[in-house]
DNA sequence: TTGTAAGCGTTATCAG
DNA sequence: CTGATAACGCTTACAA
């Protein structure tokens, strides 16, 4: 039994000809004659000839490998990008690493260094929670590695940037339930400093403006985007303060720990209190009440990320302008915030 | 602007000393002067020195990183064993690249091909639901990468493997649905071509035998594991068939799809029929009724996993003995399958 | 404690 | 259409 792997040069050998010729055969090459490549197919084949990617990647100063930083490989929307994102680059021939930032930015910075260590062509990446500098991505750029933000970005990176519009999902909601005719609202999300959530807030605040309304004059709980952190909130909130009309949750999952509140102190939703959430992970079609959210795409803009990405890394002159997309989301309405009892299914 | 990273080189000759200096240095190695990597790791610093890995795996033979193979990335119970592995594999200074299968056999095979040519010191594999054949991933052993099954395993193969204690965890299931005193019960899951499916029936089956029970001769229902197909089952299997007392699903999906047709009906759960999930995706805390499940301790299994995988990568001959390890599951009761309301919260 | 030199497997360049 | 040669950046015997 063999121990080593097979290479070029065992080919060559094998063939009697030089290992560029093998190199070029089996790259396809135009100039090579059909015969001989068919004669390097063959024994390649025979000998379980495995291309080495590290040697290639040495030489060509790059590797066919992408880099991408995810807050969170369990949420949802994270792992929906992610097959986006792989949807295109892995037809492009290129491979993902996936690195976790856990929302933090030390985490953010080592991954950071591994992906430039690896030589990867191009990093993906959406901010953790704790990014508000952002030498460590700097560093990436200067280091002429294409980088893409997505979903969570920033103004002071002057990179391409995939985004959803959160604004205007976000006051399309609003619009929905002041139409239902919800007027008494209470604002539950993120804390503000991550565009997601300061852009949900500005629509949810624009809407309002629009009938006269002063968003920061009503209830507003930001903490982490947990259910726990609703559930618990909410579980004396409910206790000491009027009932609001509406909960207006920027993530489903904080509405589920305000619903799970709700339904224990024996309220009706939405008779006694509607709710809405964000994002549209699966389970929002699922519990009872069903919950009106907002759907993101999420692999549609992995898609658009990946497709960013490529362009950057082919255009030899990193080209001056930076593209922006914008996701447009789409609104679900759901049993939760209909006065009406005129229901959508699933 | 330079436009080329620093390399040892560069370190070595703005100290003049020579790049091996500078590569042992960099590795800390013990019989380098303390003074003199001080001057290096300064230098280092100052010219904005990254490793290059591609380099060190090439002349290292072997690369410092991992290949994952996921059937699917946004499941929770994959995207949990993933962030079990990385808990235990980057401390150790490896990386992982994830590849989602799709439950496609030839998406496998491309898989394995790609993480071989990146010379990954390990394989990492949930079997898809296609995979029966395993001449792919005996075709990495053969290139003496050590591979570990997990979840979805198979005899066929002589590797490590990290298996979920199915038949247990179906077993103490069982026991209690008959300790609620329910009889006629109907089985609803996945084909059970994969060991997972097998087993939990074979669980679910041994407690009926121990009370005279013949679960073949008991209403059964195999399918594609989605919400999807049990609900357009169940819909119509409950008009035309008598009621069962309970229902046991091998999924929290299917017993999702279950319960959506259920209630469609205008059936109460669990007072007029019980049922009960597996493998407590998030929302079955969440749900109403509450879905009785059983946790698998996903996270607990990818560090087994990567565990596993160290021990035979350190291991210069591959060990003759090739571990098995069991994760053993925990049965969740919920509301879903309680008869006496006695009930128990998330 | 440090230097010398060879080589990991490819591919780009130049030459033929 | 194919060959010869050098080089990518790092590690590691072996030598000093």
């Amino acid at each position: 039994m063999r121990n080593k792997q097979a290479t070029i040069q065992d080919i060559a050998k094998t063939l009697n000809i030089t290992a560029s010729t093998v190199s070029r055969a089996l790259n396809d090459h135009p100039k090579i004659k059909k015969s001989t490549k068919e004669l390097v197919w063959a024994t390649a084949k025979k000998l379980n000839y495995q291309p080495n990617t590290i040697a290639s990647s040495l030489r060509k100063g790059k590797a066919n490998t992408v880099g991408m930083i995810v807050p969170r490989i369990n949420r949802h929307f994270f792992s929906n990008v992610i097959t986006g994102v792989e949807s295109i680059l892995n037809p492009a021939g290129y491979n993902l690493i996936i690195c976790q930032s856990e929302e933090s930015i030390e985490k953010e910075k080592m991954n950071i260094n591994t992906l430039i260590a690896s030589r990867v062509s191009g990093i993906l990446i959406s901010l953790s929670l704790e990014s508000t500098k952002y030498e460590h991505i700097k560093h990436a750029i200067r280091n002429n590695i294409p980088v893409v933000l997505y979903d969570r970005i920033c103004d002071e990176l002057d990179v391409c940037k995939v985004e959803n519009d959160d604004v205007s999902g976000s006051y399309e909601l609003t619009r929905h339930l002041i139409e239902q005719g919800y007027r008494k609202m209470m604002w539950i999300g993120g804390t503000r400093q991550l565009n997601t959530y300061t852009n949900r807030f500005a629509g949810y605040s624009n809407a309002l403006a629009e009938i006269g309304i002063d968003a920061e004059k009503l209830p507003i709980f930001e903490g982490s985007i947990s259910l726990e952190t609703a559930y618990e909130f909410m579980k004396t909130y409910l206790d000491e303060n009027p009932l609001p009309e509406v909960i207006v949750s920027a993530s489903d999952y904080m509405a589920m720990g305000a619903i799970v509140a709700i339904q224990e102190k024996g309220l009706r939703i939405p008779e006694d209190i509607a709710i809405s959430g964000y994002s549209n992970e699966p389970f929002a079609g699922l519990i009872n009440p069903k919950l009106t959210s907002v759907e993101q795409f999420s692999k549609e803009m992995g898609q658009e990320t990946a497709r960013l990405l490529l362009g950057q890394i082919s255009s030899e002159i990193p080209s001056k302008v930076k593209q922006k997309i914008m996701i447009r989301p789409k609104l679900i309405v759901r049993e939760s915030t209909i006065k009406s009892k005129i229901i959508k299914s699933i």
